[in-house]
DNA sequence: ATAGGGTTAG
């Protein structure tokens, strides 16, 4: 049953509620869900509080009986003192069947307990548990026993009906272990209690005991089991009650059919509930509710829809809880005009007062990406609750506007609002998203104080956050600590090694794991890009093959990565290949190849790949730009680069960042433009950092312009006084033109200064091990060999035309050697490695891209 | 004279 054409549906569902609006009159709105439309039917709301003893609320007009209590448990406490003889027995009752517990109890204590009666003591106890006076309740008790009056199977059902009810759970079941007990309705009664709060192990425990006893359940205990195993997915044990409840003659009974439809849905068996559905033939508003929530949990959202035109066109009542049921539905399938629709006819119908409807309606606005309308709602809704605010947050947070999400978080708690586990998962989402470590921090202490750690979903967001703040040490540090770890754990810290440049950690991790589960799709786009970051072939290709046994390729986000590392690691052809076998290609996988392309060198076929994208209909983001323009520098490409750069802006509307204007200012240094690049940078509408003067800097250095290199080098030591790596760039200036007293000062700067430096570093696999190069380093097993060998392919390379800029030793004495070695093993192994400084930044760049946008799905 | 089935957030 597909939804063939769901606009055409969408409209005749609309037809349908609208004709149903015109008959509908406007209830008054109510704020308590759970009264159901009885509520909203009854003429008298007042009605439905008859039972319950609550004087204040039995409107003054009602039976004389219940009338004026006070004044008759006045006539009646006189009575008592003027004449003994009245039966306190009848008294007491007397008072309970008015609702006078103060009364009550009052005589109660004051009479001698032998006069006291069993029927007595039940009254009591049976409006302790109407007015949940645990405290009556319990002197109630603590009386019976004074009174040396056995516990019976009467006097312990009303005492743990008491208990229970009051709320003291575990006195309750303590006195119901203590009695002899085969009625079902106190097994019934704690069963749904602990259900309640969620102790479902209990509950079906409970079932559990019933049946070795050989009590029979009945429809009650039913629902309620079924409910207790479909919690925790328990399909056999769904199966099984399902036999008993038709042995047993329940089979047609509306509450256990629905129960086990409701069942058989949160435990994945779409196929049973519907056969159940299709075979019961007093369908109610609830079975339709449960086959459209059970559609839409496990992933039919618009069989869902399909079942709620269905209800609408035989004329089945809708509820609140349908409305809800088809909005989670029209939110998952993004269907906004079926939202709105619903919106309306929820007003009309009364139910816009309940929270459930408008926190549901908020979120279907917001999935559909309206945050303006999940606003409007929020705003408008009288109560919110926790739920709203979360939803609110999320909602914010789904558009990018983390900071107001956080706002947000900050107001909530303001309104006195505690915060929950959801909601704090949401906030520490958005400082993830928007890189507010300390605000994360903030949010952990909350949480720790709070002991909300322990839930694994926080602690995954707050290593998550951690991780894409760079702090992978904060983020190991709780994940070394969880007790129990699941897969998100695990992929977590994977994907925060990969993207915070530590692939080794990533890989060691990616080992760990597989000791103790099995590695899913997620895990492999979270570990390639670690073994993109090395360069590391054969883990690469061990992975790809595990991919092709597990059919993992199918994703867009597996396959992205395996095409991203295949690049990286120098295979273009395969990587190629690849990417034409992937039929659904977005912008980030177009983007991967063009960087692909890129950094080898090949910027034709870089730019002919981005043409490509654009004529496949995919519009270029900031990223594809980056890869573009980094491509073209690269290559030389400077025609090209200057009308990509200004393309960037009048044709697709995006304003250069940092980045782009990065790559145009070593396009000016590579075609010997230095003058015009000082410019450039000069007249940037954005800051200039460090890294853009310092490539200005080397391009001075090429190009041997003193005196350019000092007026740069001015504006990088303002920016980062401390790097090293600059210091020398400027001493190797000076050196090269010959002028020792400044290369002197600069000496003595470095050496004053206890400046840091930052080393950089080569590496390559081989036979899976990977040999790591410092400059200079000879701690290798091999780097005798090594070192003799790369003497040799130096001067072959000498020989060969390649001369390395370096004129003068520098420094210190080893210098010379180190950059020998660093050019040598660049040039050697060029294809297979990856160079720390840019090529490996803007790799990191489409990552990001690339996780930011598995976020956003 | 008590209890039950379907409903929102990550």
């Amino acid at each position: 049953m597909l939804f063939e054409d769901e606009e055409s549906k969408t409209e005749s569902a609309m037809l349908i509620m609208s004709k149903s609006i015109a008959t509908l009159t406007t209830y008054p709105t109510y704020h308590s869900h759970r009264n159901k439309s009885n509520y909203a039917k009854s003429p008298n709301c007042f009605i439905l509080f008859r039972q319950s003893w609550s004087t204040f609320l039995l409107p003054s007009n009602m039976d004389l009986s219940c009338g004026s209590s006070v004044g008759v448990s006045a006539t009646l406490s006189e009575t008592t003192h003027n004449n003994v003889t009245v039966d306190k027995n009848a008294k007491i009752c007397k008072f309970c069947e008015m609702g006078d517990l103060r009364n009550a109890m009052k005589l109660l204590s004051r009479s001698q307990r032998s006069e006291l009666e069993l029927n007595t003591y039940c009254s009591v106890l049976q409006l302790c548990a109407e007015l949940k006076s645990l405290e009556d309740g319990k002197r109630v008790h603590s009386i019976i026993s004074s009174n040396g009056m056995a516990i019976d199977e009467v006097l312990g059902a009303k005492l743990v009906f008491m208990y229970v009810n009051c709320g003291d759970l575990v006195k309750g079941r303590r006195i119901f272990d203590g009695i002899l007990n085969d009625k079902i309705f106190l097994w019934n009664l704690l069963m749904s209690e602990y259900a309640k709060i969620g102790n479902y192990r209990e509950s079906v425990g409970l079932f559990e005991k019933m049946q070795e006893l050989g009590i029979r359940g009945d429809s009650y205990t039913f629902t309620c089991v079924l409910k207790g195993f479909a919690a925790s997915a328990k399909v056999r044990e769904c199966k099984r009650v399902h036999g008993y409840v038709l042995k047993l003659g329940f089979g047609s009974y509306n509450a256990v059919v629905n129960s086990l439809i409701a069942a058989y849905f949160k435990c994945g068996e779409v196929e049973s509930a519907r056969i159940l559905f299709d075979e019961l033939s007093d369908r109610d508003v609830v079975s339709w509710n449960s086959m459209i929530s059970g559609c839409t949990m496990n992933g039919f959202s618009r069989n869902g829809l399909e079942f709620f035109i269905q209800m609408l066109n035989l004329g089945v009542d809708v509820d609140s809880a349908t409305l809800v049921n088809v909005l989670v539905a029209c939110a998952n399938v993004g269907n906004l005009t079926l939202g709105r629709a619903l919106h309306a006819y929820g007003v009309k119908a009364g139910f816009s007062g309940g929270v459930m409807f408008n926190n549901t309606l908020l979120d279907m606005y917001s999935k559909c990406g309206n945050l303006n309308g999940a606003n409007e709602v929020f705003v408008k809704m009288g109560e919110t609750t926790i739920v709203s605010w979360t939803s609110i947050i999320a909602a914010h947070v789904r558009e990018g506007l983390h900071y107001e999400a956080i706002g947000l978080f900050d107001e909530m708690q303001s309104k006195g609002l505690r915060p929950d586990i959801y909601a704090v998962t949401s906030v520490v989402h958005a400082c993830a998203c928007s890189n507010s470590l300390d605000k994360g921090r903030e949010v952990h202490n909350h949480i720790k104080k709070n002991n909300m750690g322990s839930n694994l979903p926080v602690s995954n967001a707050l290593m998550n956050m951690y991780a894409k703040c760079g702090s992978m040490e904060e983020a190991n540090l709780i994940f070394s600590q969880l007790p129990v770890k699941n897969i998100v754990s695990w992929n977590t810290m994977i994907g925060g090694y990969s993207q915070n440049s530590l692939p080794n950690e990533a890989l060691q991790l990616f080992l760990d794991m597989q000791k103790q589960l099995k590695p899913d799709d997620v895990t492999m786009a979270c570990v390639l890009p670690a073994c993109a970051g090395l360069a590391a072939l054969e883990k690469g290709r061990e992975i790809h093959g595990h991919i092709l046994r597990k059919g993992y390729f199918s994703d867009l986000h597996v396959a992205c990565a395996l095409v991203d590392m295949y690049v990286k690691c120098g295979l273009l052809v395969l990587a190629q290949q690849l990417f034409d076998m992937i039929p659904k290609k977005d912008m980030i996988l177009w983007t991967v190849m063009i960087a692909g392309y890129g950094m080898h060198g090949f910027g034709k076929e870089a730019i002919s790949t981005f043409e490509k994208m654009r004529v496949a209909g995919i519009e270029p983001e900031e990223s594809s730009f980056t890869s573009i323009l980094y491509a073209c520098t690269h290559s030389g490409l400077l025609k090209e680069g200057w009308k990509l750069f200004d393309s960037m802006k009048s044709e697709c509307n995006i304003e250069p960042k940092l980045e782009h204007y990065a790559c145009m200012v070593d396009l000016l240094i590579r075609s010997g433009n230095l003058s015009r690049a000082y410019k450039f940078i000069e007249t940037m509408p954005i800051k200039p950092d460090a890294a853009i003067w310092g490539a200005l800097l080397s391009g001075c250095r090429i190009h041997h312009d003193v005196e350019l290199a000092e007026k740069v080098a001015e504006h990088i030591f303002e920016l980062e006084p401390e790097n090293t790596r600059y210091y020398v760039l400027l001493a190797n200036v000076y050196a090269e033109a010959e002028k020792w007293e400044e290369v002197k000062k600069i000496q003595r700067r470095i050496s004053k200064g206890g400046l840091k430096n930052d080393q950089g570093c080569s590496w390559i696999e081989v036979q899976g091990k990977f040999n790591i190069f410092f400059a200079g380093d000879t701690s290798h097993p091999q780097a005798k060999m090594i070192d003799s060998l790369l003497r040799k392919l130096t001067m072959k390379m000498n020989r060969g035309g390649y001369s390395n800029k370096i004129k003068y030793a520098l420094i210190n004495a080893d210098d010379r050697l180190k950059e020998v070695l660093l050019c040598a093993h660049k040039e050697l192994f060029k294809k297979t490695m990856i160079e720390s400084s840019s090529s490996s930044e803007k790799g990191k760049n489409v990552t990001e891209e690339k996780n930011k946008a598995k976020k956003e799905i």
